[in-house]
Order: C-alpha cells, then structure tokens, then sequence
DNA sequence: AAACATATGTATCGATCGGTATAAATATGC
DNA sequence: GCATATTTATACCGATCGATACATATGTTT
C-alpha cells in the first residue's frame, strides 16, 4: 500500500539538506527553530516540523549524517589501500579544500566548523559524530605516513604521529581560513608547499 | 578628586577577564547575559551589568581587547625584526601552540575560534577585530617567509604566500585540534615537521 | 548636616526561544 | 460513501533572550 493520510507539502531530503546549510553556516545553538521553519520547503509551521524530524535536535543529527554521507567523503581516499599514501594525502587535502571554497553552500567543512557548534556543556553531545569524524581523519592522515613508513617509502624514525597531526590541523584549518576569504588557488600552491614534509622524509630524494 | 557615588562592588577588569573566558569558550551569541551575570564577581544583577558595561556587545569588545593585548600576543615575533624570520615563525608557533594548550582558560585561541562565534550576518561586525587579528597574523607569516628570501636564507622562487598560508592554517587548525584534547608534546613534535617546510626552500642545506 | 552622584535590588519589559494542543484539510482503504 | 491516517493552519505554552524603570543603599562634595 501507498501512504496514506495527507501527503507532506515539502521534501523531507531537500529540507534535510537546507538544515544542514544553516546548520553549517551557523552552528546548532546559532541556528533558530524560526530560522529552520522560513527556509526549509519556502516556509513550514511548527507542528510540520515537528511532525516531520521530531525536535531541533533530531533533524541536526539528521543534517550530521546528511553531511558524512556526502560532503565528509572528500577524505574516503585516507582509508583506501589502493591509493599510493602520498597520494591518498594529497588527493585528501586537495578536494577537501575544493569543496570547502565551492560556491553553492557555505565556505569551510561542517566537521571543522562543528566544534564551535554547540559550545554549551550542555548541548556537547550533539556534535559528537562530528568529533568522531574529526578524529577519524586525524587517524586516516597518520595512518597514510604509517603505511608510507611500512612500504619503505618514508624513513623508518619518521614520526608518524607528528606529521599526520601536520596535515591534520592544516585541513582543519583551512575551514577558518575559507571563511575568511582565502582563495581555493593560494590553498593549492600551499598544498603543494606541505607535501614537500612528505618528500623531506622520502627514502627516494 | 576620587570617584564618587556608591563604589562598585564587583572588580571591573576581573569581570571583562571572566567575560572573556566565557566569550572564549563559547563565542558571543552563544554566550547568555545569565551566563556572564552569574560568573562575573560571583554574580551580579542586570543593573549593575548594565551600568558597567552598557551591553552585551560593548563588553565583547572589551573582552576582545583584553585577548588582543595578552594572549594574542603570542604572535608578536612575526613582526620583530630583531628576530630571524625562521626564528620569529618557529617561535610564534610554538608560543601560539602553548598558550592554546595551557590550562586555566578555555582551550585553542580565541581569535581563530571567533569565526563561528558570531555567524549570524546581523552580528557580523562584533568580530570584526578578530578576523583583523586573523589577517594580520596570517601576513605575519608570509612577512617573514619573505624576509627569509630577501635576506637570502630562502630561495629565490620560494612562494611565500603558500608557504605563509601553510603555517597560518596550520595554526588556525591548532585551535580545534586543542578543544579536541591533542596534546602540547605532539603539536611539538609536528611544528618540528613543518619547519622542514622552511629548511627544504633553505639555500644553505 | 544637606546635596549630589553612583551602584544596587526587585520587578518587569517586549521579543524570541524550543515545543504543543486543537481542529480543519487532504489523502488512502474499505 | 465512510472510516482511518497523516499533514496542515491557528493559536498558544512556559522559559529565556537582551535590556530597563524605579526605588533604595552607599559613597563623596559642600
């Protein structure tokens, strides 16, 4: 059988999608029921939202997992053993800072931005994935060195540990430099300039 | 003559530093008048807030200016030219790191968080100083990468805006990496790495 | 002492916060 | 047609938002 009852008058995707915008653009605790009811579907009531995601909370963690599945990949390469490591490191920063400058959604990763998303105690809970995420990547960048290391390419005594968290921190910090108007074309001669921590520690120079 | 009328019972620039911690930790729209009137001298009423401050944003900004002029002051080597310029980015670094890792005070720096303290277009303004402080430390940075090839340590066709932005994200990423519980002795080990970044456009290797 | 200046406590302002109760509107199943 | 299921619109909930009126307390100046 069909659905019954009378049918939704917006897109539960597309509004799921326009949340995580302003979620993104904003943060949670930023981020207003009113603000959330004028742009989802051109304009919802209270009980529509309600009824269709159940709290400000439940459609954040909506908008979270509608960002991971997308957006977030930019970073899968970390993870992908037929990706040369060096490779998998550069690929990494170079299409997530593609994305982070692209025009048609805010500047910056929701991960990054996440944690000043809901500074409160309080409310800490509800950006946890993004944490998660956070420190899935800063693990993906250590683990791309430690297979660097593993297949002869890296010196044994290079610390893997420091140059992921090199890598690391400077995507992170891309996002606050995106929002501030940094060009995507400064970041990729800049990428360029920080692969080179990778060839200081080559074997093959 | 002194100051007349009933004196103020609370310490005036202790209440901007308590402000600035609960700004800090939680950037300006975040951040309640409840919150500040219950943690500033132990607690004070609406009226003696007002009358000390005149309003929310009037004491953002002074907190503001107490982060610029103490914390923020870890960054003041990029711009002395008493130091080497190699010397002067190694050591902003470190400092900065420290101080963002310090207990005490909030965790990161107030500066590179402060994007997403205010991120409602109509509050825009109220960080303007720190997207300033943002800007400026960011050419900071290029600043010594270009005195480093004036002074003939860096190659010629060293590009210092890249390897400016490299160290600027680096240190913007440092900030949520912190909140994130990566500790000072790793960020140590990492700025360590990225200075390979200087001595690989060295001449004098 | 009186006059004045400033800070404080209580009580409250209109606006907005996240969230709901109620009932009318619109679909399907029989 | 009629019962059922779901969404809709209107109106409203108590709590909190940033900010203020008013009277009282506490100091200095004269």
């Amino acid at each position: 059988m069909a659905q019954m009852g009378r049918p939704r008058a917006f897109d539960r995707q597309q509004a799921i999608e326009q949340a995580m915008h302003l979620f993104w653009e904003q943060g949670y605790e930023t981020t207003s029921l009113s603000q959330l009811k004028t742009q989802i579907g051109g304009g919802i009531s209270a009980p529509s939202f309600y009824a269709a995601f159940g709290s400000k909370e439940a459609l954040f963690k909506e908008a979270v997992q509608c960002y991971l599945e997308s957006y977030a990949r930019v970073t899968d390469a970390l993870w992908d053993d037929e990706i040369a490591p060096r490779e998998a490191v550069e690929l990494t920063l170079r299409r997530s800072t593609k994305m982070q400058c692209e025009s048609g959604h805010p500047k910056g990763c929701m991960v990054a931005l996440g944690t000043m998303s809901a500074p409160k105690h309080e409310h800490a809970h509800v950006t946890k994935p993004l944490a998660v995420s956070r420190a899935r990547t800063h693990a993906g960048f250590v683990r791309c060195v430690e297979r660097g290391i593993a297949m002869g390419e890296l010196a044994e005594g290079t610390d893997a540990q420091a140059m992921g968290t090199a890598f690391s921190s400077f995507l992170l910090g891309v996002s606050i430099s995106a929002r501030d108007g940094v060009k995507i074309s400064v970041f990729n001669t800049s990428i360029t300039e920080l692969m080179k921590l990778w060839d200081a520690a080559s074997n093959e120079r």
